[in-house]
DNA sequence: AAACCGGATTGACCTGAATCAACACCAGAA
DNA sequence: TTCTGGTGTTGATTCAGGTCAATCCGGTTT
């Protein structure tokens, strides 16, 4: 069912050059890339439009692809066996989504769109193919794979406070290594997705937020935050 | 320096059988396990031993190998920037550990033995070599680094009540897929390391260890643990 | 045996976050 | 314009879990 999601209409985050996509080796050698005379051009594959609030893709449906998000934000929602759901992770701008179909042949988690998304298609079948260059295609591939099964050191930790300044400065990292802002930006989340996704609720979010807002560590206006003095090990020291 | 760990003297989980093992397939294809008319022999690659409290690698060391737990469990611990040390996860026999040195080169995480460890180790140089089946091994390796790649699902979340019963059902089914007991076995955690990777307190682990005890839902001895009634769905109907 | 030591348990108390409730703000509909 | 619904903020109260402290228990040493 189609679900009544009256979202914000802000814009979205990128788009990010090819240059600067986790896909982007794989992507070339796969051919879908053609090379000009040293200049990188468009990709020629398929793009995929997402509307804020739809699903890329859901859980346990048939993973024939990998995708690139190129712009936008998407949240990676966990459908438990006995129905209810989480919010288990994000996908920025450069990053790569259905890593778990390799082994699965199905998607993990459901995807969905937090602003408009575009993402680069790459069909499994792709891979599979005799390429002239299986070993480089194949060692770019493990690469991408092992960047993502390295133990998970992003959870939330810590007081609520410690796991809000992580979360900001977490995405404000990943944002900054695609060239994007990572001192301003808009957070993308309602304050329930924020809550979800940090294992708390939205009031504690909200009263966080304006704390570190009144303490001059960030600015917040809206869904639009500037970073201004933040940093974890402040709060460790602030925790005692 | 050697840590002063006076451990407890139980024994340790499994040894199991190779076909048991994560890493057996490609173990098979590197050409470590010969194969004698339909049996499979013992590995002939190199094994580690690594006692209680000592370390299979260390955070930043090189990663020259892949391992497989074979008998024992252990605990990744991720050292932060500023020096305090958190336990991220578990490794129980039949699970490949390092995998994150395709990309990074190094190991993200330190592993520290919880019990009398015996490992299979792989070094990478093998897998690189042109074998006669270059192909089966890679896709080998695919399938077992996008297994470890899927969106991490088993973090601490809900109450400490449910996390402790999320962590102890985990840990059941993760032996019983190796063939191990998985309604009876020893924690190999202290009170100490449970608390570390469940995010809480010492004092808070115990309380809730005996509670469920009472409940007959678990039976405590030491840290030899009896699973009798306990289920995920009870839990979070408990918490209404 | 007694003394000792580290881990585990249990109790008393306090604090950070959840809960419940009111209200502010904004956008779209009437 | 006013009304309405969804989102966010703020306050008052409650409670789960953290903190501090005492005690217990099994293993080791003397």
């Amino acid at each position: 069912m189609p679900r009544p999601d009256s979202r914000r209409k802000g814009g979205s985050l990128g788009p990010i050059a090819c240059s600067a996509c986790d896909l982007n080796e794989i992507c070339r050698l796969s051919g879908l890339i053609a090379l000009e005379g040293g200049h990188t051009r468009q990709s020629t594959g398929t793009m995929r439009v997402v509307r804020p609030g739809t699903h890329l893709y859901r859980t346990g449906s048939p993973a024939n692809c990998l995708y690139a998000v190129r712009q936008g934000l998407l949240k990676l929602v966990h459908v438990t066996a006995d129905g209810d759901e989480h919010t288990v992770g994000l996908a920025t701008p450069g990053e790569v989504l259905g890593l778990e179909g390799f082994s699965l042949g199905s998607y993990a988690t459901d995807a969905v769109a937090l602003q408009p998304v575009i993402c680069c298609e790459l069909p499994l079948t792709m891979l599979e193919q005799n390429g002239t260059r299986v070993r480089e295609l194949a060692s770019a591939l493990i690469r991408l794979l092992s960047r993502a099964a390295a133990p998970h050191l992003g959870s939330p930790r810590g007081s609520i406070r410690e796991r809000v300044t992580s979360f900001l400065l977490d995405l404000s990292a990943r944002l900054e290594r695609r060239g994007l802002d990572g001192r301003q930006f808009t957070i993308g989340l309602s304050r329930r997705e924020m809550a979800d996704l940090l294992d708390t609720r939205i009031e504690t979010v909200s009263r966080v937020m304006q704390q570190l807002h009144r303490e001059h560590a960030i600015r917040v206006r809206g869904d639009a935050v500037t970073l201004l003095r933040l940093s974890r090990s402040a709060e460790a020291v602030a925790a005692h």
